[in-house]
DNA sequence: CGTAGTGGATAGTGTGAGTATCTACCTGAG
DNA sequence: CTCAGGTAGATACTCACACTATCCACTACG
């Protein structure tokens, strides 16, 4: 197909197509002379790829070409690393801004530990946590064992559906996007969910 | 103390401040003279709160004005409304772009109903679930009940976590503070769990 | 006294994510 | 064959956002 039947079918501009092939998310059409190049279901197929982690996943473009050419990578990475990989957010995340003190670390830890999770020291995760953690105490928050050790009791549950899924996932090739995807998009379904249970949860105790 | 006094013990440079002062988001100081004002503990209390809501909870400036009306205020919004408030981030988040399909909302109301939520079909919360749920759906990621029960209970157990701690708060003044500052970086602070989490069980799985 | 600091207003900066325009050049209906 | 309209690729432009920088008249204080 050209590229106006690309952008009618994705709902993505033309403008913004070409765009994306300039920043390398999406791979070039193949030129059937110099000022005509056919595009095929694979493009559909990333460009739907590029709006899930874009526009839901709040990724910036920059974050999303660099998760999509690990996906693309030969290689393997560990699951671990991956994660890391996506840390980097359109509005940067707590993933920036300082360093954080050698206390919250310490209470970073502390929770960890408790659940069983081996964190390494120079991890991003680890400073991130301990940020969140920080942000939480500074705004008068105060963070009890049960509230916080709940939290964490949630988190590792869907950790282990994630990969009771992966596991299940038989197709090689979709393994490290199903990772991506599961991840970057596994949040915001989270967050989703969370809100609306906050919801249900407040008519179902306070009435309404 | 002077403005530079709160610059300094903030961590915020003076022109930020100045900013913040013109957006909305901190109260001026009290005018000593025509060019001279005095700052208190209760502008750095702010400053604090400010920098957990943009830098680690990742909401815009405007949206962060907009929640810090709603603690300012002397109305009691029900908490399931506030939720909804806070759905404006920086990066626009899943709350934007385009409509969402039948299905998906049809998707989206049953998982709710399988855990008891009632959900207002013209909720930005419902809209939210169903576009992300499209999005994982439309990257090949296919939604086993598992998975998505699995996360839902997950999120159910931090809703109940959310409001056991609301009800042990004996301020009342905190009460909305606490809640959107629970909701905000409670969002962050399972995310950073969850990957902290995955990592640990890959770990555990496959060695490492 | 004088200089550093201040409140308030207005204008400018840098980044991210697209849009718009332009130049060839090709394609396909009539 | 003709020619309106689509196209690749490059460059320049725009818009929103979150600050920064300047300016001015003025004041606090060593």
């Amino acid at each position: 197909m050209r590229i106006s039947e690309l952008s009618e079918r994705s709902g993505v501009s033309v403008p913004t197509i070409k765009y994306y092939v300039r920043e390398g998310l999406l791979h070039r059409g193949e030129l059937t002379s110099p000022n005509q190049a056919r595009y095929d279901e694979s493009h559909l197929d990333r460009l739907r790829l590029i709006g899930a982690l874009t526009e839901v996943g709040g990724l910036s473009v920059a974050a999303t070409r660099d998760l999509l050419q690990v996906i693309d990578g030969d290689q393997r990475p560990e699951l671990g690393d991956l994660m890391g990989l996506t840390l980097k957010r359109v509005d940067g995340g707590p993933g920036d801004g300082g360093d954080v003190s050698e206390e919250d670390l310490a209470a970073a830890d502390a929770l960890a530990e408790r659940h069983g999770w081996h964190v390494h020291p120079g991890s991003a995760l680890r400073e991130e946590l301990a940020r969140v953690m920080a942000a939480l105490e500074g705004s008068g928050f105060e963070l009890t064992p049960e509230w916080l050790d709940g939290y964490a009791d949630a988190a590792g549950q869907t950790a282990r559906l994630d990969h009771d899924y992966v596991e299940g996932v038989t197709n090689l090739d979709g393994v490290l996007r199903t990772v991506v995807v599961g991840t970057v998009l596994g949040e915001r379904l989270l967050a989703s969910l969370r809100r609306l249970a906050q919801a249900s949860e407040a008519r179902r105790r306070h009435g309404g």
